[in-house]
DNA sequence: CTGACAATGCGACTTTTGTCACAGACAGAA
DNA sequence: TTCTGTCTGTGACAAAAGTCGCATTGTCAG
């Protein structure tokens, strides 16, 4: 099932495109819907497609032999993954599961590569996002590198406050863990550690910063 | 002082150029060149340019406030970097020295945001190498949070002997930690275990590897 | 209301990593 | 050669992170 103009021009990546150039893609590209948890690709796969997400969040990962997870980043609608296999033609790097059930725009390998080369705006729009996720990256290397889970924990907690927006299901302990590089058991004790500090309050379903320059000054270590 | 285009057709960022193409860009680029271990520039700074490596290899680290650096990559001739802060504004993600005599080719920041709105070949180049930078940092992640300091050390010096090509300097062990995300220490603990156990031998300069297949055995976990 | 399953809270313990201190080895400059 | 700064080797500890086991608390479907 294909797409309509209309509803592609409303994703960033496609925004600055004219209306005929709109109209030429939009043959091209499905649409396709995952539930919850589903797998929607798996690192080590041959690149088939790139995705654009419409609806929901989408959590790309990587797996350890012995099966624990580190997130790489969860991406919410306007997002795009998969995107550097079907540049290089190497394997997916990162496995994506659906974190929320979720609407993506689907593109097929071939016909993505062409459609950068046709319109620089588009690949314009890759590179930026490809810019802002280096950054990321670069990011969770020194977290995770130089800096404890006290810390890391508390630069999340301040991330979470800062996009107070929506909350589109509670994050777990375990979902924290992965995205932090450390394992479920570390996040409670750490969490524990610092309510007694007085810089958070952990109700039944939320936690409260108490003091958010305390919990600034302990991110920085 | 300026660059000719004939030099600058070596760069493989500009070897997809046309003939007048890179006329028009020559006299726009500087050649500066660095002494080993000078700054070139560092985290934080307002970005002012780009650099082309053509001689040499820099060192692209993040710095934790206790003075513990974690090195992102070692680049070499051919390499780019400090492109992700020209494309988004924002304030330099990482720090760069010499890792040896090195010289560049800088184009500022306007002039180069203007070359690869110009030439869709560039902008192409550009895409390319950050989707290998992109594989790059989150394969380190995945180490960082995931293996231990012996595998990815063992990881290390498999990949250190498969581009087997030039030793430009020789590597210390604290520079391997910076690499692997650790101590001094470790390194040299985690060198005299994998020689105890028969997979490298320690000469004066030099780590020989014995058993590769053990080595990389070690490197999964 | 009530299972069943997911998520949490801990405590005890092990392993891994990091810190400190200092001695020896080495390389290159004077 | 001698000196000097850099690099390495090592032991004793300290701290951080990870593992295991199990009890408790929630949530949600039926």
């Amino acid at each position: 099932m294909t797409v309509s103009a209309e509803f592609l021009r409303k994703l960033p990546f496609f925004s600055a495109l004219g209306e005929d150039e709109l109209g030429e893609i939009a043959p091209h590209v499905r649409e396709r819907t995952f539930g919850r948890r589903e797998v929607i690709l798996l690192e080590g796969q041959a690149p088939q497609a790139v995705y654009f997400i419409v609806r929901g969040q989408v959590r790309i990962y990587r797996l350890s032999p012995e099966g624990r997870e580190q997130v790489l980043k969860r991406l919410g609608p306007g997002g795009i993954f998969n995107t550097v296999p079907l540049l290089d033609g190497r394997p997916n790097p990162s496995s994506a599961t659906a974190w929320t059930e979720v609407t993506v725009y689907v593109i097929e390998r071939d016909r993505f590569r062409q459609m950068l080369r046709r319109y620089p705006a588009l690949a314009g729009a890759v590179l930026a996002d490809f810019a802002a996720k280096l950054r990321h990256t670069t990011a969770l290397i020194e977290d995770l590198s130089l800096r404890t889970v006290g810390a890391r924990l508390a630069k999340l907690l301040l991330s979470q406050a800062a996009k107070e927006t929506e909350i589109p299901r509670r994050v777990t302990q375990q979902e924290m863990a992965a995205q932090l590089g450390t394992v479920r058991e570390m996040i409670g004790r750490a969490l524990a550690e610092l309510e007694r500090e007085g810089l958070i309050r952990l109700e039944r379903h939320r936690i409260v910063i108490v003091d958010r320059g305390g919990l600034e000054v302990k991110a920085l270590l």
